[in-house]
DNA sequence: AAGTGGTCTAGACCACTTC
DNA sequence: AAGTGGTCTAGACCACTTC
């Protein structure tokens, strides 16, 4: 195995810093879609090549595979293969964008940028995405329509460092894929806080209810694959014909 | 094996209702938990003795036991053995109880009954519940304080049949853990639609706040192992100081 | 020391996709 | 026919808990 793991055979006894092969594996494997070295959508090895040049068995590295594939880091196809996961519109639409219309099927909103800046992270942004005195973040402001109508406006925070230009450019509707493809920063898991909240007279006119108007406030932070924080997004959501859909199991 | 599934080595070729020998184990172990031959907490027999016992290999009843321990039906402890999970109060507080406070830690909110009421379902109950026209429904309404502050009123619907005797009882405040012990229920999923909402008159009275405040509202469909929809609760939350939390992965 | 689950290996064969 | 992942077996040894 090419990248560095403790030798010896599977868990010496008494080593403190023991992880299961299959684990070191994953680790492996993840730090590749990290940095790049796998591309999302491209194809891995097949099993067998990833042990021979691992220098483990089959089912270890089957083992890791099937932990990032439960993680939705790999995708594998029967009689296929066994490839990167793509930020496409339909992936975050079921694992990121949990709402959905009270009646019909899920949908992916359109976004109107309404501006796009430059500036230096304030103290509840620093705090957020854990950023030093003095970095600058990119913040994008939008309003997002489902089927035409207005229901979401959305103010954006990203870490100017980790998408250098970004400022700078017409900001598309899905801004995981684009820090994917063009920044090499993927998403990998979020965390939500949601409460009601009355919309501010300024919201409230960009969805075209009065001021005080109930709404779903969603805080989401998207955390990438490396555990950095890279993006704090804060939406006010109107609920009337659609709502938050959360599975628990 | 004795529970009846398609006999033959594994998989035979071209059947047509083809199913993996370790979910067929699954099949039969959730079988035993959902109609009470295994007992919430009770440990089952070892890999080696269920291998036996059900003519297959350890991996393979491995393979079913670590699937229901990721579905939390089981819980695995090494050099111990494995267990039904529990309905406990801690589990229920992460897996089913979503609402933490701002700042500081979980709890478990208290519950004061307001009232317990048999009757037959209206339409939105039938509905959301799949019951037959004339079936009855036991109804329960609550006020739950988080550290003695009134946050949420809630308004439960369960199918009499399933809880004979509910309506008679004192509800506790662990409900899951009454249906899963005493009724042989076991809740094994939910799914909860949220929505932001103003809050009637009289449910704010019972929080001690204005008509008309918002307030986060919780859909949630409890369902039981064997698929059967076991209860409807709409809670209606204030969400001044705590959040609904929501991880995405 | 005995019993449990956890990891790892090696090998067989099946199911599915592509050529 | 060849290549992929999916399932299943049998066996070894490790880590942890209990007695």
């Amino acid at each position: 195995m090419a990248d560095g793991r403790d030798g010896g055979g599977a868990g010496t006894a008494g080593s403190i810093g023991f992880r299961p092969l299959y684990q070191q594996i994953r680790d492996v494997l993840v730090q590749r879609i990290a940095d790049g070295r796998l591309q999302p959508g491209e194809m891995l090895p097949s099993e067998m090549q990833l042990a021979s040049e691992l220098g483990v068995s089959q089912g270890t590295v089957r083992k890791a595979l099937d932990a990032m594939t439960a993680e939705r880091l790999l995708v594998r196809r029967q009689g296929r293969g066994t490839f990167v996961a793509e930020h496409d519109e339909t992936r975050i639409l079921f694992q990121f964008f949990k709402l959905v219309p009270d009646d019909g099927a899920r949908s992916f909103p359109d976004s109107e940028v309404l501006s796009v800046t430059a500036a230096e992270a304030d103290e509840a942004e620093r705090e957020r995405l854990a950023l030093d005195d003095g970095a600058t973040v990119v913040r994008i402001r939008r309003l997002r329509r489902l089927a035409g109508v207005p229901v979401i406006v959305e103010d954006i925070v990203v870490p100017e460092a980790m998408v250098e230009g970004l400022a700078a450019m017409e900001p598309p509707n899905n801004l995981y894929g684009l820090y994917a493809g063009r920044f090499g920063v993927t998403i990998g898991r979020a965390q939500e806080r949601l409460k009601a909240v009355a919309l501010t007279a300024a919201d409230a006119a960009l969805l075209g209810v009065p001021a005080g108007t109930p709404a779903l406030e969603i805080d989401r932070l998207a955390i990438a694959l490396d555990d950095r924080r890279a993006e704090w997004r804060l939406s006010r959501c109107l609920t009337e014909h659609v709502h938050y859909l959360s599975d628990l199991r």
